[in-house]
RNA sequence: ACCGAAAUGGCGGAAUUGGUAGACGCGCUGGACUCAAAAUCCAGUAUGCCUUAAACAUGUGAGGGUUCGAGUCCCUCUUUCGGUACCA
């Protein structure tokens, strides 16, 4: 009888849907495991073999955990809102809504072809009304509630203004970025506008000037991703910052208790490194620099007060809100073709190529508090306006980056603490040339400046973080819309609970905006319902839906509340979180807030979402580039092997679809004649390109039959930009989704990174028909004998139950397939066909390869389905070992093997060693230094 | 540039966490069964020296160090991958 993957899985996918076997109840008397991965994004170019890498991980602790008696959830669902499905929308004409729903079907479809045990009806779409309601509503709350810097906890907004009606700012301790001072008086003269704008320094949810990447060729704002060289992606035109009125976040309120409790967390010290990192705490001094001249003053940070004497010039960001009235007229000119210059580049191109400075002065002087000296202000793109104060004292002497900039433009390098050259930034040495801080050692110096400072009212003692209110509006359509109104005076009002949700209004045809607005601008019913009152244009980003997910599966259906006070009190929070390490920092962090924030209202019960983390690997893809150079007219390609007679800078590398390449992922990748004729086929645009090789340059007709047109390889992400996407449906076609799940397990560790590649699949296929033939006799009948399994079986099993044990909880799945491999073959070898062992390796293969062991359960006679049946434990005794085989070496390097009984004394050892003929060749009779035994583990022999 | 991860045979990887490097699988070579193929089974397979084997030497990205002993720990470097706030 021949294993039948289709057949079998056939069957066990119909069964299992009809008896619910992977229902999940709310059944408060087991103890529970939440188990849940990263849930996708459905993309148009369907689940690809990357996704599930995590999933089967997942949903093998999940069949465990259940199978060890607990009540599992693993759930699963889709992140449904995005910009792919809008930009899809606006090129082809597909509404959003219906190309994501497609997207969901199909994955839905893929996602149970491979087995996972989700409880669909537990199933969670972020682009449904059913759940953004709840997202609507979390996010009023975030903006009626501000930060209580002194209690640490979120408090309603109502406190606050009360507070304001009878003290004004005077300690009212709420966090805000911005220091503002008022009476209670002035707060009741205020008129409504002013209090809501001044209410908007606090609240956690609130409006701000934020900076986009706007495209005027395109009309509408672009995402980082879609700008490549400073020019958008599609069309190649150019992209200016613009600041426009956003919503954010006030995350920074909570930077303190994001960095503090990471401590008790069950992940992996890199990954809350990356953490820490992003929320980059800092301490130091904010110092106001009187501007000479002028009664204002340009507000610095510094974590290097002690540097204070050393400062030889001020660099402000060059979207800095004082350049104007800091520029001279003379420098006008000169300034404004800088700024023209920095907006045309990333933030990432202005940190990363900081080799080469660049700056522009602004012709204005600050005074130095401490010395009075006369410091010029300049411009440069290397300091951000987002962090800190957007505006540095420079310390040429002790700052890397700063004395670059001092050399190239001539300004001073004053050094203030006596050190060697090479660690100009190291916090070693003694002040000199400092006044009153000479002689004090650098922490000495940072202190007392700082003490300094506050004594003069010229600047305070601030931790700064690089943590910053991201950025909470998109001008997109397909995103959840603000639940919030603007009355005629521009003041903002929020939707009341029975309002919710605020649906989406279906438009037609899904065209870009105008003026720096969403296409929501377009349904102008919607978008003004009543007289003086506008809507909210911008939509939510992708990680509103994300930030709080894995919280209303716990209790997906519910319309009276997010999820109900019993489910969220039995679940708690998620025990094992399985996703990429793609979303190590944005994805996790802002869930990590909304939880908090949550818990802060006292909604839910824990302080974290995600107890333990692990990071899976990302299966990547193979890239191929074919290279064009830039602005040539006609478009001109040229073989990869002419390459390095151009620039980096002069060509453009353009993913194709690596079905069109031969050899791909070698260093003989090409196109040949055909796979350039697809080429032009798929790319309609470049039909009039001219391809150039060593042999001549050639248009599409003249292409000569045997071209070998190169191409260039990079391994990278699976993406459909890439063109590179595998989808698992052919591979479970041809294998079954057992070997699937299996081999995907079997590549190596979950956390690492591999391409796809299917070599080596036959390997775990034929595993699979070997257990499967387990239970078969040479004349293919399935037959087991049920009689007392004798000790060389029980040893065989018990190893595999032991191994597998300790390899499930570390989360290493490649080496429990190798140990059922094994034991597998060891069983075969002493031809076994007992009962008990083979139902308890059935048993222990369940979660690994559902689909064979229901099957294989059922044939031996279990009524109850073998993933609802108790998982095996080993027993110590089937293991027990009397002899011990001991590596000699000498000096390190192994001679021999001695096997003897595992009993025999350290003593006995040692004087027997020496007699063994083989390592008495070795000695030849020179002395021994040095013994060494490890008792069962090795014995080694040093000599001179 | 910064933060994080990785590098072991022809390939994916294993190594009890400082103690026999290469488990398990792929691929390859040879053999059995077969008219033949597929499937299956058996044997071999890090490299060098060598007809082969024994024996020996070398060997975990590069270079240094600690140790009786280093793939594993420390320092320096190289390459690749992920993230860097509007891809999700």
């Amino acid at each position: 009888m021949e294993y039948n993957h289709q057949e079998i899985e056939k069957k066990w996918r119909r069964i299992w849907e009809q008896n619910n076997t992977n229902k999940v109840e709310n059944d408060y008397s087991k103890p529970k495991y939440y188990v849940l991965s990263m849930f996708p994004y459905p993309s148009g170019a369907g689940l690809h073999v990357g996704h599930p890498l995590g999933y089967i991980g997942s949903d093998i602790i999940a069949r465990y955990k259940r199978m060890k008696g607990f009540n599992v959830l693993h759930p699963m669902g889709f992140d449904a809102f995005g910009l792919p499905a809008e930009q899809y929308a606006i090129q082809t004409g597909t509404h959003p809504e219906i190309s994501t729903k497609k997207n969901i079907e199909r994955y839905r479809q893929q996602l149970n072809l491979i087995g996972f045990n989700y409880d669909w009806t537990r199933e969670v779409i972020t682009c449904s009304p059913n759940y953004y309601r709840w997202t609507q509503w979390i996010f009023i709350k975030l903006y009626s509630h501000y930060f209580n810097c002194q209690s640490k906890v979120a408090e309603p907004i109502e406190k606050l203004i009360s507070h304001f009606n009878k003290n004004g700012t005077n300690q009212c301790n709420a966090f805000t970025s911005e220091s503002i001072n008022f009476s209670s008086n002035e707060w009741q003269l205020m008129s409504a506008r002013d209090k809501d704008q001044t209410l908007m320094n606090f609240r956690l949810a609130y409006r701000k000037k934020g900076y986009v990447n706007w495209c005027e060729a395109l009309g509408t704002v672009l995402a980082n991703d879609e700008i490549k060289d400073g020019v958008s992606e599609r069309g190649g035109h150019p992209v200016e910052k613009r600041a426009m009125m956003q919503w954010a976040l006030r995350i920074t309120a909570y930077a303190d208790r994001l960095l503090n409790d990471l401590e008790d967390l069950d992940w992996s010290e890199s990954m809350k490194n990356m953490q820490r990192h992003w929320i980059g705490k800092s301490t130091g001094a904010q110092i106001f620099f009187p501007i000479d001249g002028s009664t204002s003053k340009l507000e610095i940070f510094t974590t290097r007060p002690d540097t204070l004497f050393g400062v030889s010039f001020m660099v402000i960001a060059p979207e800095h809100e004082l350049i104007d009235v800091l520029t001279e007229s003379l420098q006008k000119k000169e300034v404004l073709e800088y700024l023209e210059y920095v907006k045309s580049r990333s933030d990432l191109e202005r940190l990363s190529e900081n080799k080469v400075v660049s700056g522009v002065f602004t012709g204005s002087y600050c005074i130095n508090p401490f010395n009075g000296a006369k410091i010029p202000i300049w411009i440069s793109e290397y300091v951000l306006i987002d962090y800190g104060t957007g505006a540095i004292m420079a310390v040429p002497g002790h700052d890397v980056r700063d004395k670059s900039f001092a050399l190239k433009y001539h300004l001073p390098v004053i050094k203030v603490i006596e050190q060697d050259e090479k660690d100009i930034e190291s916090k070693n040495g003694v002040m000199i040339h400092s006044n009153f801080l000479n002689g004090l050692n650098v922490e000495e110096a940072i202190n007392r400046a700082i003490l300094e400072l506050e004594s003069n009212n010229i600047g305070f003692r601030k931790n700064q973080y690089r943590l910053r209110d991201a950025n909470f509006s998109r001008q997109r359509y397909w995103g959840e819309p603000f639940p919030v109104w603007y009355d005629k005076d521009d003041v903002c009002h929020t939707l009341r609970d029975h309002e919710l949700p605020l649906e989406l209004p279906w438009l037609e045809k899904i065209t870009v905006g105008s003026q720096g607005k969403s296409p929501l601008i377009h349904a102008t019913e919607w978008a003004n319902p009543s007289e003086g009152i506008t809507r909210e244009l911008d939509t939510m980003p992708g990680y509103a839906g994300s930030s709080w997910y894995y919280l209303r599966y716990m209790d997906p259906d519910n319309n009276m509340v997010f999820a109900s006070e019993e489910a969220l009190k039995y679940w708690q929070n998620v025990d094992l979180y399985i996703g990429g390490t793609e979303h190590a920092v944005g994805h996790l962090m802002y869930a990590r807030f909304w939880h908090k924030f949550l818990f802060d209202l006292n909604l839910i019960t824990s302080n974290e979402p995600f107890k333990k983390l692990v990071n899976q690997g990302m299966i990547q893809g193979i890239i191929e580039n074919i290279l064009l150079i830039k602005d040539s007219k006609p478009n001109c390609f040229i073989s990869a092997n002419l390459s390095k007679n151009y620039k980096e800078d002069q060509l453009v590398r353009i993913p194709l679809f690596v079905g069109y390449v031969k050899n791909y992922n070698t260093s003989d990748s090409h196109l040949d004649k055909d796979g350039l004729n697809e080429f032009v086929k798929w790319k309609p645009d470049f039909k009039n390109a001219v391809f150039q090789t060593e042999e001549g340059t050639f248009n599409i007709e003249s292409i000569p039959e045997q071209i070998k047109f190169k191409t260039i390889s990079e391994v990278g992400k699976m993406s459909k930009r890439y063109h590179n996407v595998v989808n698992p449906d052919d591979v479970i076609v041809e294998y079954g989704a057992d070997v699937f799940r299996m081999y995907e397990m079997f590549l190596g560790p979950l956390e690492d990174s591999k391409p796809w590649d299917t070599n080596g699949i036959t390997g775990v296929y034929g595993f699979l028909k070997k257990y499967y033939r387990l239970f078969f006799d040479e004349q293919n009948k399935f037959s087991i004998i049920d009689i007392n399994p004798n000790k060389e079986e029980l040893k065989i099993l018990h190893t595999c139950i032991k191994k597998v044990n300790e390899d499930i909880s570390n989360l290493s799945f490649n080496t429990s397939i190798s140990n059922f491999m094994i034991c597998v073959n060891e069983l075969r070898r002493i031809n076994c066909r007992n009962l008990n062992i083979l139902s308890s390796l059935n048993k222990l293969l369940a979660p690994f390869a559902p689909f064979i062991t229901e099957e294989i359960n059922e044939k031996l006679g279990f009524a109850e389905s073998v993933h609802h049946q108790s998982y095996p434990i080993h027993s110590e005794e089937y293991l027990v070992t009397d002899e011990v085989t001991y590596p000699i070496s000498i000096n390190g390097k192994r001679r021999h093997e001695w096997t003897v009984s595992k009993n025999k004394p350290q003593s006995e050892l040692e004087t027997e060693v020496l007699l063994l003929p083989e390592i008495q060749k070795w000695l030849k009779g020179s002395p021994i230094k040095k013994i060494i035994i490890v008792q069962g583990r090795m014995i080694n022999l040093v000599v001179s």
